[in-house]
DNA sequence: TACCAACGTTAAGCAATGGTTAAATCCGCA
DNA sequence: TGCGGATTTAACCATTGCTTAACGTTGGTA
């Protein structure tokens, strides 16, 4: 059974809360509910869940903002995501996605197709979820400073952001279009060098090791 | 660009074919095209794609059995697949998913959605990270690094792009012009000695027993 | 064996790319 | 309005990696 699976469900409907909770539990998986987005925040950083299931209208913080807020949460393994809205509409489906989410399931809920989905997205889950942040460097977004071999840097904005971006995804690499949408906004065109000079600001500050060039391709976080 | 990420795409309506496969080539995508569920089949294996987005309503075969067909193919690494429908019925959903499809995209088909659902889709793909090989040698992709007796070894982009592509199909031989096709791209023209060199280079970091030269043919990534 | 086509090897030149620096500009704030 | 840090730009430099050309080697074939 999937008694090691642990689900976070989102919604303010406490109909819907509870008969999703009653399937899933059915089926063995570990169910915690929230009624709100704030909630849904707290609870995730307190039971760590392998999958959440956020509704998007909510009251206090709504699905997506709520997805932003634990993207970019400092917990050892980030959760899949997964939508549930009676809006179809486009605009709704992307902001869901790119906002870190991995997939959408449209409203009204039945529990079978509902049941399909979750053990669709968690099939698919890496299995090796061991995601550690390096000892030596961490971001607190929060308080927009950097603790760096125990001391605290303060970061200049820019700086900060792209730093930010890079540790989202350590090891990953990013082209500088993608740097330069996600940390300068898609209306903003700057220099080709640009990037660069933040780069290198970054280096001077924190040392070569931690920010690879990937030549041709783009930039990346290693971790230590 | 994603001009790593192969994706299959079987619909049997042409005017779809041609708008859906315009908008993920201009995100850089490969796309390899079927009009009916054999092709699909027949394609998947030629090409081993990283993804494959199934029309459910085809002729020959429908989505759901070349989806059933795929997943108990020998293959080295199984694609994602997601189904395209415009019944949104619950047992449609179900037969897809059940069959071993890991998602579900509704018919009309909207660029933009499709584009957020192929991204997050390949985002998480855990078979794009580290593909499978032999046990010596393995390529990530997202890292762009080689791992080569347990030590990380970067390659230079074109060095790279070269490996992985003859790495996705082991054992089979490609020619040069799939080779330059495929890593310079069709709008580059270089000298045929370019290839060899950069085989040689590759040669001389993994050792000769990898890559086989069939001559007059092509070359291949041989497992070990 | 002699020839030819195909592939291998090498080094050199060149183009692309990113690094570096300093100066200019921007922007918030008093 | 003037100050100071942050940000961006521009110019130049350094490095890397790509490509090519020239030549060497091999293996098949008449």
């Amino acid at each position: 059974m999937n008694t090691n699976t642990t689900i976070l469900f989102a919604d303010d409907d406490p109909d819907i809360l509870e008969m999703i909770t009653y399937n899933l539990e059915k089926e063995g998986y570990n169910v915690v509910t929230a009624t709100n987005g704030e909630e849904a925040v707290a609870l995730c950083r307190k039971v760590q869940p392998e999958l959440i299931l956020l509704d998007v209208m909510m009251p206090k913080m709504d699905g997506v903002e709520v997805c932003e807020t634990i993207r970019e949460m400092d917990i050892p393994v980030q959760p899949l995501i997964a939508f549930l809205t009676s809006r179809s509409e486009d605009y709704s489906q992307i902001a869901g996605l790119s906002a870190g989410g991995d997939d959408y399931i449209n409203k009204p809920i039945r529990p079978k197709v509902l049941l399909s989905r979750v053990e669709a997205l968690l099939r698919r889950a890496p299995i090796s979820k061991v995601e550690k942040s390096s000892s030596e460097l961490k971001l607190d977004t929060d308080r927009f400073l950097l603790l760096f071999k125990g001391e605290e840097l303060y970061l200049p904005k820019k700086e900060f952001e792209l730093l930010a971006f890079l540790m989202k995804k350590p090891g990953i690499v990013s082209n500088r279009d993608q740097i330069m949408n996600e940390v300068w906004g898609d209306d903003t065109i700057v220099g080709e060098r640009t990037v660069d000079v933040h780069i290198r600001k970054l280096r001077e500050k924190i040392g070569d090791q931690y920010i690879r060039t990937v030549k041709g391709v783009g930039y990346t976080f290693v971790e230590q």
